[in-house]
DNA sequence: ACCTGAACACCGTTCAAGT
DNA sequence: ACCTGAACACCGTTCAAGT
């Protein structure tokens, strides 16, 4: 027995993580692996499939006690790894990976509620992780150029306007609840 | 005098229409313009910048009257073309193309407002380009297999949840309007 | 069950050369 | 200025064959 399906996804992840997804190609994961690359149609039967799978893993776990510290963990989730963001989002994470998150979501806010939290969250992940990488790289958008921000300044700032994004839909979604009254765990 | 770089942007869109972003090749753009592949490297540098073109190009023109109106013209605009969410949000228009929109949205809603409109609307979008083209194809989530939902039923529906997200969204806003007390015109 | 080796039909990009 | 032709270093995927 040489390799699992997991070991694929894991050197999958590890390739994305120190290389980004630009870099994710079939024959890539094949060199980590020390394997040929038809070998990983044995474990999986195309690229999509296993960026799906590496976007189940990224997602796996997510989970709080209220809407927003789930909406802040899934968020970390993504930033946790390169291009975290796009992967997840890509393989339409936004009915399938995250689905958990979202039912799980929905019992506190409700499924309108839960749908517009998350594809906030996932769009603001993505723009964070968009902008980061471009700080690093030195291509600053000309408004921020002359500001000598740090990256950790940066990342705190595209953080506390995450959570005021989240601020404004909680604010949004309590004046519904005002206007019919009920508790999301109340209907049916 | 053959071929203008508009000619190329506008051949590429038609690529991008018909075939889909999967199969939107600098070969294959090359094939739609009766041209080498390298002839294209005349009129623009790489692939990504001519994906970025594509996208300022999509989202041109965008505008209205109250934010509701442009978030939705947004949103019309981003799904009028086959992949059209894909291509401006990978371009990373969140920075770049949907600026000029997002200045007008700021003037309106102000600058939090703003950048939690449009990143729920480019996630709202890119979900529903998704759901649509699986519904298409006949790869349902199984929630709504049985469910005999005609394509215009679903986008009807995907329509007005989207509606009742920025509803959400603005009804957030509102709140923090009456906190502090001001309008957004009058900040500065 | 897991892998190799070879092949097929593709990619993006560069660069000398043509008109 | 705009394009061709040829080349380079890659892709994803298939399939017979090995162990």
């Amino acid at each position: 027995m040489r390799n699992t399906r997991d070991d694929v996804i894991v050197a999958a992840l590890g390739v994305l993580d120190t290389h980004g997804l630009e870099f994710c190609s079939m024959r890539r994961f094949a060199v980590a692996l020390d394997v040929q690359p038809s070998a990983l149609y044995h474990h999986v039967p195309n690229k999509q499939t296993l960026l799906a799978l590496m976007a189940d893993e990224i997602v796996r776990g997510v989970g709080g006690d209220d809407p927003v510290s789930v909406c802040r963990a899934l968020r970390n989730a993504l930033l946790s790894i390169r291009d975290g963001a796009d992967v997840v989002a890509t393989a339409s994470a936004f009915r399938l990976g995250a689905s958990a998150v979202e039912t799980y979501l929905a019992g506190m806010v409700g499924d309108e509620g839960a749908r517009t939290l998350l594809l906030y969250t996932f769009g603001q992940a993505q723009s964070t992780q968009t902008q980061l990488q471009a700080h690093e790289i030195g291509a600053l958008p000309a408004e921020v150029a002359a500001s000598e921000l740090t990256p950790e300044a940066l990342e705190a700032e595209l953080t506390t306007s995450f959570d005021r994004g989240i601020a404004i839909i909680l604010a949004g979604l309590a004046t519904q609840h005002e206007a019919d009254g009920t508790d999301e765990r109340e209907k049916r």
